[in-house]
DNA sequence: CAAAAACTAGACCATTTGGTCAAGGGTTGG
DNA sequence: CCAACCCTTGACCAAATGGTCTAGTTTTTG
């Protein structure tokens, strides 16, 4: 973070830097801080381990490198929404950002659930006071809808609970996932389980489905 | 298993056994296989190191052990239901179960998240095929209820997907939730929180919610 | 072009940790 | 009461692993 302000990103350090921190993504979400062995990630960043720990000083301080990285996924559209705005396209649009994520991401959401899984021990306070504010704004935000009548009356935070969980789990559970619909989700599935998700919990508030998120298919 | 069956549960050996296993669970749930120590189950189940060893095998004797208990957790009501049930409530319960288990178990439900985030290497195949076929006959009735109009058409999987994502989720990021709410949820809390995702996900798929699922406040 | 800085890399080490062993203590059934 | 079995326990070990050291190579910079 210091240093990449002013650093260029073709410098063979930031470029080895960014392999490194690649292939810690794919092993610490496959197999956590612990189960991780700093072998493997060089092994798999095609780099001898000694300069692993050259360019991240010790394994835990890659990790932290790394999880910095992740937070920073953590933010988006609905980050400055008002009452004045319309309910439906911004949980829509939130949710699809989230699943957007889940597709693209999944092994940063997997590192991310698997810190706050082990009790979060890595999350500096910094990072829950900020997320703890954001939660506060929203939630704000989500009760005026209601007094205004264009939602539902519901709990905010357990919407927005439900809202992370869900799309999470799409980049958590994909095993899973794979395992029991037969095959690994694409991109077209991805688009159908996001527009199903939308219907439902738009639909549990009581807001209509914007038309960009209706499925037009042959099924009917 | 194999011999539980006969054994008594008030030996020595049965006493320790399950001593053990409560201990390994709330330490896998909170480090994961490979993040914990055999002598940090020791010490929480008040024994020497070497009685762990003694009882189970190995650690992963331990961990295969106590993963075969909580799997055992997976089955409830929903299994049995047809197209002639009534689908809100059929639902409604199944999300009831699911959060009572998070409520109650929450470390089981960890132990069984972190599994599936590292690509389930411990699942026996045996319980991917029972999983799979049990998703397939859900599936089934899911369908039927749309076809006779009992639930207005979405995808019968992610549906289950998402129930099984929200409930989980309480338990697995229960760490999050209490930072957030500013306190940690309580029975009570939980039945709030069940009573608004039955709202939620009923009320997304068509359906109208049983009275017992109704929250009664005073705040209107 | 020379020297400093950045990078590569093999050899090596200290520590941690799952697991073994042998010996002894309790319990139970005949 | 004794013998077989179950349980307890400290001492110990081998392997794995994060991290260091040193020495050399390449790249950058003045």
């Amino acid at each position: 973070m210091k240093q990449k302000e002013y650093q260029k990103d073709d410098t063979i350090g930031a470029i080895n830097r960014h392999k490194i921190l690649a292939a810690a993504e794919v092993e610490f979400a496959l197999h956590g801080f612990a189960g991780t062995r700093v072998q493997h990630i060089a092994d798999r960043a095609q780099l001898p381990k000694t300069n692993v720990l050259y360019y991240f000083k010790s394994k835990e301080g890659l990790y932290l490198a790394l999880l910095e990285d992740i937070l920073s996924l953590w933010n988006g559209e609905f980050d400055h929404a008002t009452v004045d705005d319309d309910p439906a396209i911004v949980l829509a649009n939130y949710i699809a950002d989230k699943m957007e994520i889940s597709r693209t991401r999944p092994d940063a959401s997997k590192i991310f659930a698997l810190e706050i899984i082990n009790g979060a021990p890595n999350l500096s306070g910094f990072f829950k006071d900020q997320h703890a504010s954001w939660m506060k704004a929203r939630v704000q935000v989500i009760e005026q809808w209601i007094e205004h009548d264009k939602l539902s009356a519901l709990d905010p935070h357990y919407l927005l609970f439900n809202i992370w969980a869900t799309c999470q789990h799409y980049a958590d559970f994909a095993i899973q996932i794979t395992e029991l619909r037969g095959k690994p989700m694409d991109e077209n599935d991805f688009k159908d389980a996001t527009n199903n998700l939308v219907a439902l919990i738009l639909k549990g508030c009581g807001l209509a489905v914007p038309d960009t998120f209706i499925t037009t298919k042959t099924k009917n």
